[in-house]
DNA sequence: CTGTTAGCGCTTTCAA
DNA sequence: TTGAAAGCGCTAACAG
């Protein structure tokens, strides 16, 4: 019927008085027009899916709360969905993009292979999240991780640090730019690396501790540690008050992200403030773009501001 | 194309050699069939939604971890969405239910009336997750809030607490429950409440810790603090302890959920451990069986166990 | 302004 | 075992 279809779609070509019956007869049935057989008829489902490994990070769950409200603001609903980090589960969700259960996808921490991405960006509606694939042939938004690291880092070596470690996470595309910016300040300052550790599984708040405690155990002891979150950061935080030493008095200690937890340990944590809210918009429009302009492919990455906050945690 | 179809779907009549070539054609084309299409058809869609305000509770995170890996396990896609706590969104996505974009729901943290989620959960496959409406008529998973909050408020007055302060959450139906247990052992204990405060809106770190300043401004001190969550006590012991009290020595502190901040907190917290990750499970096995035995309509609740874990924020 | 109709891509029944 | 064809519920183009 299609003047239902008209009321439904709010089309103008409908008079007064069939708008007002048919409204009441959607009311009195109830009636909701079926999402499967709308979206085959338009060929677009005004849906987006987000992926990541896990939602538990604060980053994220920022970050995706962004996208969804930009999302909303142009008519779309954004759905989540966590890949466990398993490739078959990524894979399944990925599907989702090309059997056209959504019309975009934005991938926060993906498993994938770089090539991967890239072969599928190239073909579909396809945004990065934080997490950005080396190759510049798909399109991401992230800070500039490598900048962001040479920052802190070299804040702790103004505030006296001279024997530096650095707990990070190679695992993650972000976790290998920290490095590098760690490593870039050093060597601008002279200094060589006191220690690198890094998370084999998980990169949380229990590896922070047991990784530290490494730290503790060996016979050359850091006077700074960058950890590439606040979650460890806080777990280092903890190894070495427990330990009877004191922050920042015997070691500084500067986290990554600006979550809530950096202001909950204590000492407060310096740390990179991650513009995650606006990465998130950001991520959606262009990820919008790319779903309603038909040639619009884009490359590269655009940067968003990071910010340097600084707390108790190295005030040397 | 019917034998493609048959193919796609693992059809046992089909020649090998038929297989064999679709097959092909599907590699070398790379198709994949198009999800409204079949959803149109099959009139389901093989996945489920669930819904919360935010995302950045470890609760809310680990329960959907949950129900996304027992959808797993039944061939079932789990998408996660946020309301934001705003009701237009939250009708959006119930929206997606009701026009068969998703064959079920888990709700977390509905923002909708009892009566509404009634109205949804008796005609479609609707499972209530954590917070569960006061009625009866729909299904819900959860632990038993009244007597987990018993049970820690009776720990409390055991390890010598006789000034006893809630900081609660009215919003939350859980909250609710819990002030119920909170009451129901002071009342045992022939004591009445120092003090009960509630948070207007965000339930948070920074809402525990203007709470407790509230509290440390009275005349009254308390000497124990229930907090309904952990990232909530984790304020309260930060403003008891930046105050130049000590926890517990002063005042015992106690929170809900047994979260990572239960851990980081110093001192630990003496919280409740929510099994989360298993009531998500069992919350999606209910709704599978709802979904898949046509008059299967649940009512009532399944309560999970609680657990109380005792650390050195009581230890009196 | 409104009713009729074709057709989106898939699954499934029916014949062959 | 396979091809042909109907039909899921909707939208959009068309004719009236």
């Amino acid at each position: 019927m299609g003047t239902v279809s008209r009321v439904l779609n709010g089309s103008p070509a409908v008079s007064a008085a069939s708008k007002e019956k048919v409204a009441g007869a959607i009311r009195q049935l109830n009636y909701r027009p079926l999402a499967s057989a709308r979206d085959l008829r338009r060929d677009r489902t005004m849906r987006i899916l987000a992926l990541a490994k896990n939602l538990d990070s604060p980053i994220v769950s920022e970050a995706f709360r962004g996208v969804g409200d930009a999302a909303a603001l142009s008519g779309y609903v954004s759905l989540i969905a966590p890949t466990a980090g398993e490739p078959e589960r990524e894979q399944q969700l990925v599907d989702m993009l090309r059997n056209g259960s959504v019309d975009g996808l934005i991938m926060f921490s993906p498993t994938m292979a770089d090539d991967e991405i890239e072969a599928v960006a190239t073909q579909m509606s396809v945004v990065q999240l934080c997490e950005v694939a080396d190759s510049e042939a798909a399109f991401g938004v992230s800070i500039d991780d490598r900048q962001a690291s040479y920052d802190i880092t070299q804040h702790l070596i103004k505030s006296g640090g001279r024997k530096l470690a650095m707990i990070g996470n190679r695992a993650a595309r972000s976790g290998r730019l920290r490095e590098e910016g760690f490593r870039w300040a050093l060597a601008e300052a002279g200094l060589s690396p006191e220690h690198l550790l890094f998370a084999d599984g998980d990169f949380n708040f229990h590896s922070g501790r047991s990784l530290t405690r490494e730290l503790l155990g060996s016979d050359r002891l850091p006077d700074a540690v960058f950890c590439g979150s606040d979650t460890v950061a806080a777990g280092c935080v903890r190894e070495i008050t427990d330990a009877g030493l004191r922050v920042p008095g015997d070691i500084a200690v500067a986290g990554f992200d600006d979550s809530i937890q950096a202001e909950m340990c204590v000492p407060g944590l310096t740390t990179i403030r991650q513009p995650a809210y606006d990465m998130g918009r950001v991520a959606f429009d262009a990820l919008f773009e790319r779903m309603t302009e038909p040639g619009a492919h884009r490359r590269g990455r655009t940067y968003l501001p990071h910010e340097l906050v600084v707390r108790d945690s190295t005030k040397g």
